[in-house]
DNA sequence: CCCTACTGCGGCAAAATTACGCAGATGAAC
DNA sequence: GTTCATCTGCGTAATTTTGCCGCAGTAGGG
């Protein structure tokens, strides 16, 4: 409703995460891919971003630094009310997931990446019919390896826990340094023997 | 007032699982903490009893057979519009995940749970006062909860497998001469109390 | 200011996990 | 019968992870 910049019909995508380097990476990657991107390092400016540009999507990493994402989604919503966001992160969980797409985010992807992947998940269900019915992920076949179960687990805990690690480790049964320890750690991938 | 069995104002709970050692083991454990749970293997049965019931809670198995448990999820709130569901699986995945929650799930567990957890995931949010704020002042809820579900997993797997040690560590993504070790280890302590 | 609690991190010994090899058993294929 | 693939149990040595200190900084309540 107030001015934006937009010279043109196309809304620019905004991206936000805390590493610069990602974010010049991926910025290039969708620029070639015909988006107008914009980004920000941290809430404040994607939220003044956001309010000044109406971006029509974004793609958000869920690590934003001491910032959490998630919280950054419902604002979004409210700001830019139509805009699709993708959440992004290296410490991917069925938790935060589950947390990402209750707040009104349209996928949730686990880094690293490739930018067609975003693309295909920012466009997904974009254009018009959804097609929802017929188009439902199946189950993998093999169950959850035992890193990632116990992962799954620490971050369910933990989202329980306000984040609160002390408390979460000790609900655990666990050292609370290991669980650091843990924590600084990547998620391991679903596919038990899959390489990255 | 007139179709169905609820005597009283509670609403009963619907469980929905093709494993019936499963269904059984869960039935039991919410029956004792309070739910009057009523169950089905199979989509068909599930949309009866929604339509018939009314159940209030739902917990549903991602994988039934052949069917897809996701495809319920619509079906099951334009019949009951108020239903929680959640998600239980043992084949979790963040795209099922994902998918579920936009589905209108209201959580999305993996197996092995307990039935505590389950009972958490499903009052979550619910019942009035809540605000996101976690309310748990006691905690003796899960104290070995890491071994103890690390075993229980192994176990599935185990079965799953047919006993066959180096199918069960190569789907686990574990060393099988570990899975070795563990398994002769382990003297299985119960905790006493838990039904399920 | 004092006290409590959480957090991040370095270091070190103990424990667990891994990677390997080896020998015996089994069952299917030839 | 022989060959081949696979599972199994177990020993050993290298690696990694964990448990358990401690310390310093931060935040909130009394």
């Amino acid at each position: 409703m107030n001015e934006n910049s937009n010279s043109s019909n196309t809304r620019p995508l905004l991206l936000v995460d805390d590493d610069a380097t990602f974010v010049r990476v991926l910025d290039r990657a969708l620029t070639s891919r015909g988006f107008e991107v914009i980004s920000a390092t941290n809430l404040a400016d994607a939220r003044m971003l956001a309010r000044r540009q109406q971006p029509r999507y974004c793609v958000l990493d869920l690590k934003l630094g001491e910032e959490n994402g998630l919280r950054l989604i419902p604002e979004l919503h409210s700001l830019v009310p139509d805009m699709r966001v993708l959440l992004l992160t290296g410490y991917a969980s069925i938790a935060t997931a589950v947390e990402a797409i209750k707040r009104g985010a349209h996928d949730y992807l686990a880094k690293p990446v490739d930018a067609d992947a975003v693309v295909r998940a920012l466009l997904d269900g974009d254009g018009g019919s959804e097609s929802d019915d017929d188009d439902l992920p199946d189950a993998p076949e093999a169950p959850l390896a035992l890193r990632r179960l116990e992962w799954e687990h620490i971050q369910r805990v933990l989202t329980e826990c306000n984040g609160n690690i002390s408390e979460t480790a000790r609900r655990l049964g666990m050292h609370r340094r290991t669980l650091q320890r843990k924590l600084s750690k990547h998620p391991v991938r679903e596919r038990p023997g899959d390489g990255d």
